[in-house]
DNA sequence: CCAACAATCTAATCATTGATTAGTTGATAA
DNA sequence: TTATCAACTAATCAATGATTAGATTGTTGG
């Protein structure tokens, strides 16, 4: 881990931003961003506690740069999920599963990717933008699939859809769903199931009547 | 709003506990529980620093209080928002709908009361009793409405369904929702229309196939 | 090559906050 | 009246976010 021989640090590091980005992102995974100091970041580093403020204005600017990093890989995780070849509606729900996949995988780091302290009291524009990447993704994916559904109509589908993605991820990374799977399924397979459930409702055409 | 004069103020009070959960209710509808300082809370109702502390063994005690008397209030509207005379169905979508309702008119207070800090590192019961009664009220209507569905079907749409309800109301809260509305449609009307297809797709027949 | 400059970092410092402790006040009951 | 005890104050500590002045180092124009 140290390629120093703990002696002769030199003065001016090499990449002190990407060091401290690299520690926080590895607290964040570990403990959430709750209890994130700069301070214990700083000497984690191996950094006077006063060096982080020449490479992020305040903490809120480096939970934020945290924040836009994780949103870089849900992309890069978005876009391995969908193919051209496949049709839309599959591409669809593998977008949808990516992103329950990556909720999973990285389940602290999402909560700070939405936590809402980030956004004040400026609502970044670059953290705005990716917020709401999530929920393009599936639009383009949805209009490919369902053309010929007004736009009111494909309008209302896609804000279901990307609800009950949002909620089931945030649901379960709170805990609030594993207790009660007594079917036997894995996580995995409720998630699929469930997200199935979800596609196939709002790929499905609107003359359909509900039963009584 | 003071009925002492000023002067004179009685060394014991006569509830402090409800003063200081009243003064904390109203900054968290204000400005959110982020910045919710227990100092200036006994400040602002007139009380020494360390007082809050005969009352609260720390801030997340205090704030899970606040908490847990949202979920009073919530679980209220909910059996407002049911009646014995009406269909299952229809109970249902109301009770999806008094959840948007709640948490539209309290967004600060519904972040506070599934904030994830509140948890840990002890998991409370009571407030976890209460997180899973939501989806317990929304279990208990769908069973009503459908009995002949199959235990892992119910489970997945009622799944489904608790995630299409949380993420709605999380999402908007966040802001995250509004920017597309250009249907000239109301926040209400948008929230009962989405509701309504997540209800109708959770109580429709299992037999439906999806059109390709 | 060197002198000015700018960026990076340290050390010191301040204000705020959560939390604890020792002692004070006052209501209640024996 | 007095013993007791919960509620409260005052004082204090440790941790933290943030700022400032100055030291150090890399860079660049002359």
């Amino acid at each position: 881990m140290a390629a120093e021989p703990a002696e002769r640090r030199p003065y001016h590091r090499e990449d002190l931003r990407r060091d401290l980005l690299l520690a926080a992102h590895a607290h964040v995974r570990a403990h959430g961003h709750h209890g994130l100091s700069v301070r214990t970041l700083a000497q984690a580093v191996g950094v006077s506690p006063g060096a982080p403020y020449h490479h992020f204005r305040d903490r809120r600017e480096l939970l934020l740069a945290i924040a836009l990093e994780g949103y870089a890989r849900l992309g890069e995780a978005a876009v391995r999920a969908t193919s051209d070849t496949a049709s839309p509606a599959e591409n669809l729900l593998e977008l949808c599963l990516s992103f329950i996949a990556f909720a999973q995988a990285n389940p602290r780091l999402l909560e700070l990717m939405y936590e809402s302290e980030l956004t004040s009291p400026a609502p970044d524009p670059a953290l705005l933008h990716h917020q709401q990447a999530g929920r393009h993704a599936l639009q383009a994916q949805l209009e490919a699939a369902r053309p010929t559904l007004s736009e009111q109509e494909r309008t209302l589908r896609l804000l279901s859809l990307w609800s009950t993605v949002y909620g089931f991820a945030s649901l379960r990374n709170k805990h609030l769903i594993d207790p009660f799977e007594p079917s036997g399924s894995s996580p995995d397979q409720i998630a699929r199931s469930t997200l199935r459930l979800a596609v196939e409702a709002a790929l499905r055409q609107p003359t359909d009547a509900l039963a009584p």
